[in-house]
DNA sequence: TTGTACGCGTTATCAT
DNA sequence: ATGATAACGCGTACAA
């Protein structure tokens, strides 16, 4: 075994007696040699161990990418642990895909700064997040999914607010007029938790927004419904609920956000708000695809879905 | 607005009166530096746009990678798809974060061979697979997770035969006799079936492998336990039993494989064989981390776990 | 502390 | 059909 230095173009054409430059023309323009001679020229690189152009000096001489970079909220691994998240992904990924592009997921604002990609993605970041920024610096095309809108950049997400209006006034209708709102940080769930206050308050309902559901639910006038800012919570308060001796609706009325698979198997199943989450993602891959660097914008209807955990109050 | 060239090291190097070298100083050595003059070179970057040195050239250059790829069986969407694969990939993808490394999901073939990375893991591929033997061309560090056993190459996996194995014997200890296999075709699923069929014959008891396992429950002689390549396949056995009429585990007995988080929560919770995906993830991240090309190969436990979908055949 | 010079491995152009 | 040559944008000895 040769220790030998790193397998060039320059390696093959030595070997097989000819110019870098037909070398490369086996691999990359067949139609600009003679069949034969190509032919020995990929034997010759097959027996010689070599796999082909180095793709990190074959993307800076074409300036090719082929693939697009993803930023998620809390970083990497929550790509595989939020199943909203998984959704959303699954329809970017089919995208990709057929488009025969690759997906990189990037860690960190250096990763966004080091990031080989032709379009970079970004999935529900607040507002002047140091990603945002780095993304903004790349200049690449930028597709945002939910938030935060950027001028001048695609977009594709859901009235959210909205949404939530549906959500509460489902209750409200029902006659509930204590209510847990039980919503997050970031942008999208902020969005959320306006939109549950301003139905609410529209109907002079109390609400409050405990740091404990489960202290909430053993005060007094404890809340007759949960209004929840994703599927992800309101499972959680279900399962709050039921450690609580509370059964779900005729106790305590809880409504979800997003309807992700989960919310239909649960018992009792959630009545939530569906957004189109798979072809949320399919629409920002396609976008994430197109070299169009025209403006999109695509807000994706919202539905409120009935199910079995929500009811008058007893 | 200029329509302006790209922007290199060498339009900041201009725009401030240096050289290119003392740009990308700036960028890369701080310490070669004036304190002051970087200060105004990154000024006048930000000013001009530029968000520092191109990610492809660096990498050719400098001969890092950043970033590490991933092949996963069935395209790269079911990354998002399957809860097992998501419990793996989260291991995966904690480890290469806090390595501050970027996920490469790669889609085909021409991406194995396209891919930016320094090192490749294959997840579950089927043994002379494209994509193997791409990545094998490749010669780079490569993980395999599961299959195939690949010479002189890092692996993490568990012993899938031995798994089925516990599963039918705890049913067969139950008394059952008479059992339906749920197997894929992937590696690992032909090793879990192999894993039963050794088991279910050396105690001589009958099964079979239904084409349609609604069917099979409507026969006469009737399986009366399941034993599933995966809980995804258990869980859908439970669906197809309460459809039939049958009462879990009363009726029927089924058996999963995986342990993933939806087994506990099914009604009736789900007895599986445990594997530690997570931890599966954090080794494979660490390997494909690691620059030591040391061959390593890491078997992890498995474990039956007995929940409420078993019992002794009515 | 700064600049000069030389690759890194490839692809595109243009000549032969 | 094949080959010489010039970029692509950058990193880093080494000299100044």
């Amino acid at each position: 075994m040769t220790p030998s230095r790193p397998l060039t173009l320059q390696t093959i054409a030595d070997a097989v007696g000819v110019s870098r430059t037909t070398v490369s023309n086996a691999y990359n323009r067949p139609d600009q040699l003679a069949p034969a001679l190509r032919e020995r020229i990929l034997a010759a690189a097959h027996e010689l161990g070599y796999s082909g152009p180095d793709p990190a000096a074959r993307r800076l001489r074409s300036g090719r990418r082929d693939a697009v970079g993803l930023l998620l909220t809390e970083g990497l691994s929550h790509a595989f642990t939020d199943p909203a998240a998984g959704l959303l992904l699954q329809g970017i990924a089919r995208t990709i895909e057929d488009a025969g592009l690759a997906l990189l997921l990037v860690p960190d604002r250096d990763g966004v700064l080091d990031a080989v990609v032709q379009s970079l993605c970004l999935c529900a970041l607040p507002e002047g997040h140091p990603n945002v920024e780095a993304a903004l610096a790349r200049r690449l095309p930028l597709v945002v999914v939910d938030e935060p809108r950027l001028a001048d950049h695609a977009y594709v997400g859901i009235d959210d607010r909205r949404g939530a209006r549906l959500a509460a006034e489902h209750l409200l209708a029902l006659g509930h007029r204590r209510f847990a709102l039980l919503c997050g940080e970031s942008a999208t769930q902020r969005e959320r938790r306006a939109g549950f206050r301003e139905a609410l308050d529209a109907a002079g309902a109390r609400w409050e927004e405990p740091d404990d559901l489960a202290e909430a639910l053993a005060a007094d006038d404890r809340p007759t419904a949960v209004l929840a800012g994703s599927d992800q919570r309101a499972l959680a308060a279900l399962e709050t609920a039921r450690d609580a001796g509370l059964v779900v609706p005729h106790d305590l009325s809880i409504v979800g956000f997003d309807d992700i698979p989960g919310a239909a198997w649960s018992v009792p199943a959630l009545t939530t708000v569906r957004q189109p989450l798979l072809r949320k993602g399919e629409i920002a891959g396609q976008l994430l695809t197109s070299a169009a660097t025209a403006r999109r914008e695509v807000v994706l209807p919202v539905e409120l879905v009935v199910r079995c955990s929500t009811a008058r109050p007893a």
